[in-house]
DNA sequence: TGAAAAATTAAGCGCTTGTTTAAAATAAGT
DNA sequence: ACTTATTTTAAACAAGCGCTTAATTTTTCA
C-alpha cells in the first residue's frame, strides 16, 4: 500500500469505510483514527468533530450517487438505452460498494442538529435535460405518462434494494455467497426488461 | 393510557419503538428504561442484556414480515389477485411503520456474536403452497418463468424501498409531507400494474 | 540557519455507556 | 402470620466515549 495521500485524505478514506459498514453511532473516532494509524486528536484537528466528519462523508456519498446518474443522463442516446445503461452502471457500482444504500438511508435518518440540504442535487439532474427528454417522449406517446419522481423511485427501488437486502434474502432462502451473486446477475436483466416494458410499452422488448 | 400490561411486555413495546427509530447503537438502555418508567437494572433483570433484547425485537419484526405474506399466500385466489392484495397490504403496513424496512436491514447488518437464523421463515412460506401455485402457473405459461427468489426481490424492492427512501426522495425533489403521501399512493398503483404486467404478461392489464 | 507555522502526540477531562451488586419493596404460598 | 420467592430500586462499577489542552515533532521559508 503506497502512502502518498495526505493525512486529511487518508482519514476521509478510513472514515468512509468505517461509517459505511458500521454507521455513525456504531463506531468510534478512536476506531477510525487507529485504522489510519494516527491519534484521535489529529482527527479532530482536521475535522473538528465526529459529526462534521460524518456529514462530509455522507454528503460526498450522495454526490457520488447523483454523479452516476448525471453521467448517463447527459449523453446523447434514447431513453431505452439510458435505462439499460443506468441500471447496468448502478448494479456495477453497488456491487462494488454494497453498504452504500443502507449507509445513505441510515445516515439521513440519523438525528442531527442540522437537516442535510439535498436541493442542490435536483439542479444537477435538471441540467442534463433528462426531464425534457422524458416530457417529449411522453407527449409523443413513446413513454408512459408517469411522474418523474415515481420513475426515480422505480429505478432506485429495483437497483438499491436487491443489494442492501443481501443478508435478509440469503438468510431466508439459505443461499451461498456465490448463489446470491448469480441471483443479482439474473435480477439485473429482469429489472431492465421490466422497467423498459413498463415505461416504454410500445417498444419491442427484444432489443 | 391503560397500564395493565406486564412489565416485560411494556419493556418490549418501548424497546421496539426506540430501536426502530434509532437503531441498536443509536440508543441507550437507560433511554428505553426511562420511557417505560423503570430502572435500567430491571431491564437487564428481564432480558439479561441490551443485545439480547435487541435480537428479540428484531426476530419478532422479521416474524411479522413473514406473517403478512403468509396470511395472503395461503388464501384461495389467483396469483394476480394475490399480487394486488399483497402489495396493498404491504404498503398499508409500511405506511404505518415506516421505520420497519431500515430497522430490519440495519439490524441484520449489525455485527453480532451470533448470526441470526432466518431459515425457519422459509418453511412457513412453503407451507402456504405459494411456490407450487407459481410453478403450476409457470408450467401453464400463465406466469413468466422467473426464479422465486427474484420474484420475492421484486416485491420487496418495490414496496419497501419507496417507504424507506422518504427522506432522500423528498429531500432531493423538495416535496412536502403531503406531497410525499400522494406520491406513495400513486406509486402503489404503479407497482401493482408493473409487476402484474411483468409476471403475468398474457393477462389483460385492465382487471 | 533559525524563527514561525503546521502537523502530530500523550495525557486527561468530564460524561455516558452497559452491566452488576446488594438492599428494599411487593407478592405468593403455607 | 411468617417464611420464601419475585419484582423493583438506588448506587456504583469499570470501561469507553467525544473532545481538548499543552507539549512535541516536523515542515516551511525567509
Amino acid at each position: 500500500m503506497i502512502n502518498n495521500l495526505s493525512t486529511e485524505e487518508k482519514i476521509k478514506d478510513a472514515a468512509r469505510k468505517v461509517f459505511m459498514t458500521k454507521g455513525f453511532s456504531g463506531c468510534t473516532t478512536r476506531e477510525i483514527a487507529k485504522s489510519v494509524g494516527i491519534n484521535v486528536a489529529l482527527l479532530n484537528y482536521y475535522f473538528r468533530s465526529k459529526g462534521k466528519l460524518f456529514e462530509l462523508i455522507l454528503e460526498a456519498a450522495l454526490s457520488d450517487l447523483i454523479d452516476g446518474m448525471v453521467e448517463v443522463f447527459h449523453q446523447d442516446m434514447s431513453l431505452e438505452d439510458k435505462t439499460r445503461l443506468i441500471i447496468d452502471k448502478e448494479f456495477e457500482f453497488l456491487k462494488k460498494y454494497p453498504e452504500f444504500p443502507l449507509f445513505i438511508h441510515a445516515g439521513l435518518n440519523q438525528e442531527s442538529d442540522t437537516e442535510m440540504d439535498l436541493s442542490s442535487f435536483l439542479g444537477r439532474l435538471y441540467q442534463t435535460g433528462i426531464f425534457e427528454q422524458c416530457e417529449k417522449a411522453q407527449a409523443e406517446g413513446k413513454m408512459r405518462k408517469v411522474n418523474m419522481i415515481n420513475v426515480t423511485l422505480l429505478f432506485m427501488s429495483n437497483c438499491h434494494f436487491p443489494i442492501m437486502s443481501k443478508k435478509l434474502i440469503s438468510g431466508i432462502y439459505q443461499i451461498s455467497e456465490e448463489e446470491h451473486e448469480n441471483l443479482l446477475i439474473a435480477h439485473q436483466e429482469i429489472v431492465k426488461e421490466m422497467l423498459i416494458n413498463y415505461l416504454f410499452p410500445n417498444t419491442n422488448q427484444h432489443a
